[in-house]
DNA sequence: GCAAAAGTGTTAACGTTACACCCATGA
DNA sequence: TCATGGGTGTAACGTTAACACTTTTGC
């Protein structure tokens, strides 16, 4: 954004960690930069605030102007703001983190970037700024809020089977659930919705699809209900 | 510290939401602004960081030169950058927030302010800038981490009893615990050393005093033990 | 027909809830 | 001596955890 230097606040950027989850592996989206600082390095989808934007839309600009992604919830990480985090002058940065089904996406390499791609998360490359360590602290947070809020619907899509949520949740949380014991708990709950369809693709037996029942999910918060994985 | 404003990041400022608890009542500091903007108003510890400060230390460094409180552990909670949240030009706030026990603390007024003193949070006065919404943004964010981290007892005397200890959680949770229950929880959890004393002054019975087992919760922590209210 | 992944119930251990009376002390 | 708040146990209930076999289907 050399090029807006004058309109948008110097000293302080956002950067989005965006989560995704494919084939079992928890990924996270990347951008390569166009321009200095840090050219050509992999970095997190990111940019300057303008002088009269309030912060989130500006999160949402940056992420739709980066990778084309748009129309997504994005939710406050930290602020960092390390002395030596950025070259040359000081820059604060606001991380904000987001879960997104990446199949709902086409991505489209924006403003100063040269390509945007999904990596996964046990093979990031080198990263510029402390763009590892936002994305650590993003982790961190996911890990915390998904065995209290339904998040992990957001990183499938539309229809998924019981098997796939079941290895969404295990890949998150580090840990192995119990087939029965997951399917028990996760239906008894009444948020989701079996559908009369099947997975496809050349797969041995294939699961029954169900979507996340939303409206139910609000009406029951409303009541009191708290998600517990 | 307008008389610092050459050595001071001009566009960010660090607010500081310090909870009390005493008497049954959670408390808010603040401190009255003896300099404009919003001159004699109520408003949080708060001022502007320093052009070589870490975030962390400026937070600390302002809540102990605004009210004399110092060696605490603050939390980062959010900024806040609403376009017009603070006259005259954009101020982004980060807002820290922490808990201790009013009687530990002799407060001070300290640079900008005329007074420093505790507020019930039943009985806020008028607030300058947006603090109201930082307030609340903090109050969420406790009342979200208290089932989950004991952070109930940095609210208490270093020696509590298992009554206080439960009007406590009672308040900031807004609901009623059973004695007996609450009791047989949390003493089994191994957190809680008994003391061979007793509470003071004009009581009918004394209640037996408590210390927190910090040494123990972190070995327990370390085991992967997760507290829970 | 066999390999691979989906689907299905029961039991025992554990944790949570509900509930009522006696005790110590200051006034 | 009485009013106030402290302290104590048990039983019913619900939740979680452990566990193994049958079903479907692509190859």
């Amino acid at each position: 954004m050399s090029h807006q230097l004058g309109k948008v606040v110097e000293n302080i950027s956002i950067d989005c960690v965006i989560f995704g989850f494919d084939k079992g592996n928890l990924e996270v989206l990347l951008i390569q930069r166009a321009i200095n600082p840090e050219k050509d390095k992999w970095a997190l989808p990111g940019g300057f605030i303008l002088k009269s934007e309030e912060i989130e839309n500006a999160a949402a600009r940056i992420l739709k102007e980066t990778s084309a992604i748009e129309n997504i919830y994005m939710e406050q990480l930290s602020v960092f703001g390390n002395v030596n985090r950025y070259p040359d002058r000081r820059v604060f940065t606001i991380g904000y983190f987001a879960l997104v089904s990446p199949e709902k996406y086409n991505l489209l390499p924006g403003i100063d970037t040269t390509e945007v791609r999904w990596f996964k998360m046990s093979d990031l490359p080198e990263l510029a700024f402390d763009h590892k360590a936002i994305i650590e602290t993003a982790l961190k947070k996911l890990r915390s809020r998904v065995r209290i809020r339904p998040i992990g619907f957001e990183l499938l899509p539309k229809k998924f089977s019981l098997p796939k949520l079941q290895t969404l949740y295990e890949s998150i949380l580090g840990v192995n659930l119990d087939k029965r014991n997951f399917r028990k708990k996760l239906l008894k709950m009444n948020l989701l919705i079996k559908l009369d369809e099947k997975e496809k693709g050349n797969i041995k037996r294939a699961a029954m699809l169900y979507k996340f029942d939303r409206k139910n999910y609000n009406k029951l918060v409303e009541k009191g209900f708290i998600f517990e994985l």
